[in-house]
DNA sequence: GAGGCATATCGTTAATCGACGATAAGAAAT
DNA sequence: ATTTCTTATCGTCGATTAACGATATGCCTC
């Protein structure tokens, strides 16, 4: 998104309003971590994850009323925001929360 | 979405795991008002808002590189969020942050 | 009432999401 | 090595998103 010429905005003004928020890479950053719960069933495997103490696996699909292809499918969009770790262990996989992300994601919107 | 049977596994021993997870609507209410925010040029526009005292309007097409449509299409999701009022003056519309929503999302994503 | 701005809405398009079933891949155990 | 169980990936389909330009709507001013 975002592919077109940036309009950047020097006004007239000497102000320099290059395009008025500080670039922030924060914004991109929070839009990534919050579309990551932006789905009732992320928010749901999020929750059971943290409600046991740390790891889960299969046992996400029996809690949900979902296909296992689509709660995988929800499990990798965690994975790919960094909310959520999978460790191998064994013949199953061990799905955990990252603290440090979750605590970064709560930051970013605590600070907004 | 779901729309399946929900699968609402009795299992076998007692314990009556209806869904494992209770309801809970709340996870709905907070996957609504992440998805809210879940775009960059929306984290954006709630950073504006929140930067700028209270309203603006137009400016804000002004300080993005984005067509006008294409905010006002913005705008209206964040209000449908209710994370933003609008309110008419005059001849423009006075866009600001709903603090209470606000308050109640960084509440939400504060109890994860 | 006509003309001007500021917003919203419409209609279109390409891309992405969410869901599924079916199939592939990996590790443990037989 | 084969089977079995668990998870991931593939391919599909309908619905939704994000973006645009063009057009409609609304409110002031003249």
């Amino acid at each position: 998104m975002d592919k077109r010429p940036s309009k950047s905005k020097t006004k007239c003004c000497g102000e320099e309003v290059t395009l008025s928020l500080p670039h922030d890479a924060s914004a991109e950053h929070l839009a990534k971590l919050t579309w990551a719960i932006a789905h009732p069933a992320r928010v749901r495997i999020v929750q059971l994850l943290l409600s046991r103490t740390s790891c889960v696996c299969g046992e996400i699909v029996d809690h949900m009323p979902l296909a296992q292809s689509t709660v995988s499918q929800h499990l990798k969009i965690l994975k790919e925001s960094g909310l959520v770790q999978g460790e191998i262990d064994g013949p199953r996989i061990c799905y955990c929360i990252n603290k440090k992300m979750l605590k970064q994601l709560k930051r970013l919107v605590a600070d907004l």
